[in-house]
RNA sequence: GCCUGGGUAGCUCAGUUGGUAGAGCAGCGGACUGAAAAUCCGCGUGUCGGUGGUUCGAAUCCGCCCCCAGGCA
């Protein structure tokens, strides 16, 4: 891509004033907006997802914010195919493009690759599942180092999401993960993006986001998560997952008083948003840091500096 | 004022016949390649209300004081 047309990444933990800051820096240079949250993608939960306003939206063009069904589950190789569109889209005009999101590992596919590797037939994947609840974690374990000895040793006690997806992969390509991983080449091209973290001190961020659930609350949350419900999807599906959902639900349920539902979703917002700090201090140690707060100029500043 | 029950981690509490304390939740640190707002791994962070005493040794026994809850006045 050229010069004309830089591609921004702006990562930094829930509640930290992503939107605001993409939204400002978008309006200061003319540039267009791709979601980089797996949870923003989806339609049904704009309120809990604290996805972008009409206006907003309004305001600058915006990619990728949601244009999913709950019903339907995406993934980041999904993201992935969908963000390189957008990208090719908005370079063709001539116009910068800032990629926004907490999702770490979507910004880890564009930047460092994802593995080529097929889709994984549902089949096969709930037969994996089937296996693992039959054999249990330890044969199950077992079984994978027969055909993938690296994933097997690498895998953490417990991890049965990628105890099964490893095994997954082998079963759907006669591959093992290990190998397509091994082969794995960026997405986009190194030089061809700039990237920032946005921080803010761990109280204040846990402030903001408490005080951002009381407004999703009076914002409706609830009666999202209800209309969500009603809807009858398979738990498992990504939209499901999203923070808040099995609390609130658990409220509607009458098993949680609304104090204790928002309490608990207090508490996993605070330890997700730990998890993203964690993420981008280890895997983006190099991006520069700018203060949740700071100006349209300071962001294009740390996003021109030189490597 | 008197009686009783309590004061132990940020919170709720446990703590055997005295041997400087441990659970859950919260919190903190970490991993992360197609579910990633997912899925996991690791870590007790402490004037045991205060003070004086008994004892080799006190969260634990005794005295006094402070605070909280309930009861009696």
């Amino acid at each position: 891509m050229s010069a004309e047309a830089p591609v921004w990444l702006i990562a930094g933990p829930t509640a930290s004033g992503k939107s605001a800051t993409a939204l400002n820096l978008a309006q200061a240079t003319g540039a267009e907006i791709v979601n980089a949250d797996s949870m923003q993608l989806y339609a049904d939960l704009r309120i809990l997802t604290a996805r972008p306003t009409p206006k907003e939206e309004a305001q600058a063009p915006h990619h990728l914010f949601g244009l999913a069904d709950a019903g339907d589950a995406w993934s980041v190789g999904r993201w992935l195919a969908a963000a390189l569109e957008a990208l090719t889209l908005i370079a063709g005009r001539g116009r910068p493009a800032i990629v926004v999101g907490g999702t770490g590992l979507y910004f880890r596919a564009l930047t460092w690759g994802l593995a080529a590797m097929p889709p994984v037939p549902t089949k096969v994947r709930s037969a994996m599942a089937a296996d693992y609840a039959a054999l249990g974690e330890a044969a199950f374990r077992q079984r994978l180092a027969l055909v993938d000895p690296a994933a097997a040793a690498r895998i953490a006690p417990g991890d049965r999401q990628r105890l099964t997806r490893a095994l997954e992969v082998f079963e759907a390509s006669g591959r093992a993960l290990s190998d397509w991983q091994g082969a794995t080449k960026p997405a986009l091209p190194g030089g061809a993006w700039r990237g920032v973290v946005l921080t803010l001190p761990r109280a204040e961020l846990y402030r903001r986001i408490d005080a951002r659930l009381e407004a999703m609350l009076s914002a409706g949350a609830v009666d999202e998560v209800q209309r969500l419900l009603a809807r009858g999807l398979d738990p498992a599906l990504p939209a499901m997952k999203a923070l808040g959902v099995a609390s609130f639900a658990r409220q509607l349920a009458g098993q949680l008083s609304p104090g204790e539902a928002l309490a608990e979703a207090e508490a996993q917002t605070r330890r997700y948003a730990k998890r993203q700090i964690t993420w981008f201090d280890r895997q983006c140690p190099d991006w520069p840091r700018v203060a949740r707060s700071a100006p349209a100029a300071a962001v294009l500043a740390a996003l021109s500096g030189a490597e």
